[in-house]
DNA sequence: TCGCCTGTCTAGCACTGCTAGGATCAGCGC
DNA sequence: GCGCTGATCCTAGCAGTGCTAGACAGGCGA
């Protein structure tokens, strides 16, 4: 019976590492780095081993994309632990998001860009996916306003979403994102309390 | 001379077959079948006569996604021609940019997902995709409000983008897209005149 | 008519994800 | 201690990818 239990925590230890060397490698040098032959080369087995734990080099990514869920939903419920205010929150929530898409590119798009084979807002949807999506619906609800909160969560997530993607791919000005933020929550949210009306009809 | 002539019409000509065939592939059965073989061999030429016309494959893509931003543009100025009012022209733009995401979600991840080589806002942009981004920034003048109106601009296309690019993925509720789109336009112009304010603090 | 030159194709390179089949070695019963 | 058994792993190979060198033909100018 030892025997069996150390050969499944072999294998369970195989198994991180192969998903933490995809993920390095991602980081580093992109997915396109990210083959086969090289993870196999990189945790000194052949290709062959690598398929009996994934069913193909997909699932490695999609392993890799659910680790980041759970730190992507860590990183936004501190910072939306620390807020004092549900604006706070809120921007704290957004900044949080925005910076983990910028410090980890390759992260992103394997959760949100590359077709995941994962469904979004089903019952099969994995833990960590709906927890981090969670967050997102407790910081929006007191802005919902007019719409219900769901519909209001989907708009803030597409803005962020957009913000995040176009700024990696270089298509937005770098110097302006703080701007870009700003311009974003202040319409999302309605203007502060207390001060003018903003736009013109 | 007129054997010339004619043999770089026959060039151009099939210079068009490619890109067509390309695009054609690409919105019926995604990226991922467009391969420079099948290319060949729907055009009925050899691989080699491909890298006669262009560089490499993703100059084909290019091509496409170039071609693809004068649609887009052309789409975008008819929508924002036919408003009354400088509202009513945001929200033409915003349901045509949409429409046109969600009708060819081929083209658009060409044009906006994949890494393109090719420079935005800068002097050597493409003169088709400087001119559909010129149709953006038209149309947000109105509402830039506070910020200056290219950080406005770039606000607009990131939840422009977010709600084309997460609806495609499937992460969206389909039925609530016109929601979305009133929820994200109204906090972009700020309330319509007359009404009350919207969220509370 | 001859020779060149342009245009096209065949065949091949190095790479990809993935897999069939054989070798090896540990654990077990005797 | 010995030989069998079964799990584990690797070698080698498949079909596909983007791309290219070199051979071949056909039309052009002299």
């Amino acid at each position: 019976m030892a025997i069996e239990e150390r050969r499944e925590r072999e294998r369970a230890q195989r198994h991180r590492l192969i998903v933490r060397t995809a993920r390095d490698i991602a980081e580093s040098e992109g997915w396109d780095a990210v083959t086969v032959r090289r993870l196999a080369r990189e945790i000194e087995y052949s290709q062959p081993v690598l398929y009996g734990h994934f069913p193909g080099k997909e699932a490695i990514v999609r392993a890799v994309a659910i680790e980041a869920f759970d730190e992507l939903g860590e990183l936004t419920r501190a910072a939306r632990a620390g807020a004092a205010d549900p604006r706070a929150a809120l921007r704290a929530l957004a900044e949080a998001y925005l910076a983990f898409a910028a410090a980890h590119p390759a992260l992103y798009e394997a959760m949100f860009v590359r077709p995941l084979g994962i469904p979004f807002g089903t019952a099969e949807t994995p833990a960590p996916l709906r927890s981090a999506f969670a967050e997102i619906v407790e910081v929006v609800t007191p802005f919902a306003g007019g719409t219900d909160t769901e519909t209001a969560t989907e708009v803030l997530w597409s803005g962020l979403h957009g913000l995040a993607t176009l700024g990696t791919a270089r298509r937005l000005r770098p110097d302006q994102a703080a701007d870009r933020l700003d311009r974003f929550l202040t319409g999302f949210t309605g203007p502060p309390t207390g001060s003018p009306a903003g736009p013109p009809a």
